[in-house]
DNA sequence: TCTAAATTATTAGCTAATCTAAGTATATTC
DNA sequence: GAATATACTTAGATTAGCTAATAATTTAGA
């Protein structure tokens, strides 16, 4: 048991190195960057019928990034023509974020190129194991929301003098 | 089938849109970044009975960085006393690395707290599932691998003028 | 009601982890 | 022996984040 648990994590271990190298993070699309895409997407995503567009600090929660790197995201935005930038009316420190008519386009394009090339994935993978790896990968980030959960966490704190 | 596609691929978009972020991913470790640590690492586990020591291709190749990031991280490395550089006898080209006394106590000891920090997750997914997750990010990979594979790849060159 | 505290966003400046391009030294090949 | 190729380093850039400090506005409390 506990050799085959120290073989498993050792291939875990290993996986989860390897994932911040898969290819498609590290390249622009469409001439924008993927944290701009993001926002893109969450702009379009967040915005309801009743109140279209997003606050920055409801970006900030939803991507889990705080709002001086959601300024500076939305700062490439606005100078492309993506976003437009407008003063909340109920609130006059709010800045509410929306899409124009160009960021609209690609963002759609961005989304439908990504899912066509999580598509060519599901094909190799077969639906089923698709499913398997996304249900895994949900537990994982529930473990990680639920244990605060860095490698370091306790273990490492005061063992800088080695 | 397609509808039931799209929302597997819309799943594991997501899922691994949120990978970068996880955690461990941006703590610091013994005061050592997660790169440096992935050097050492490499250079405990690449060096040979025979030929002690990794050159600086050798870990550019298996980490799959280039060797001028190499060369950086060796940098920090050497200042801090973890790894010492010395010109290969036979091409004097090359430089060779090897771990100090001290870097080889860091490394062996950020080796056990990764391992623990992955049991922890495994005790929380069961061994199985654990093992399934292994499988499948190996899968990934070899997709990956197999496609040269960017989201962008032929897709988006020359899209730029939206 | 007016002041103190909290919230929202921005600016400035930092770090980590990469990259490419250019340069130096040494090997290899023809 | 000259041309080419390889191994590493340096310099400088980019992406994706962060914290700290600041300005503007709102909310709460006495």
């Amino acid at each position: 048991m506990e050799t085959s648990t120290v073989s498993t994590a050792q291939r875990l271990m290993r996986a989860f190195m390897r994932l911040n190298r898969v290819a498609w993070h590290q390249n622009p699309i469409a001439g924008h960057t993927l944290s701009e895409i993001k926002v893109l997407f969450c702009v379009k995503h967040g915005a309801r019928a009743d109140s279209p567009g997003m606050k920055v600090s409801e970006i900030s929660r939803i991507l889990d990034v705080t709002s001086p790197t959601v300024t500076q995201l939305l700062k490439g935005l606005e100078e492309d023509g993506l976003v437009t930038r407008r003063i909340d009316r109920t609130d006059r420190r709010a800045v509410v974020i929306t899409l124009t008519e160009k960021g609209d386009m690609v963002t759609k394009e961005a989304v439908g190129d990504f899912l066509a090339s999580f598509e060519r994935l599901i094909d190799y993978l077969g639906e089923e194991q698709s499913n398997q790896l996304a249900d895994l990968l949900s537990k994982v980030f529930h473990y990680y929301d639920e244990n605060g959960a860095n490698v370091s966490h306790s273990l490492w704190r005061g063992v800088v003098e080695v």
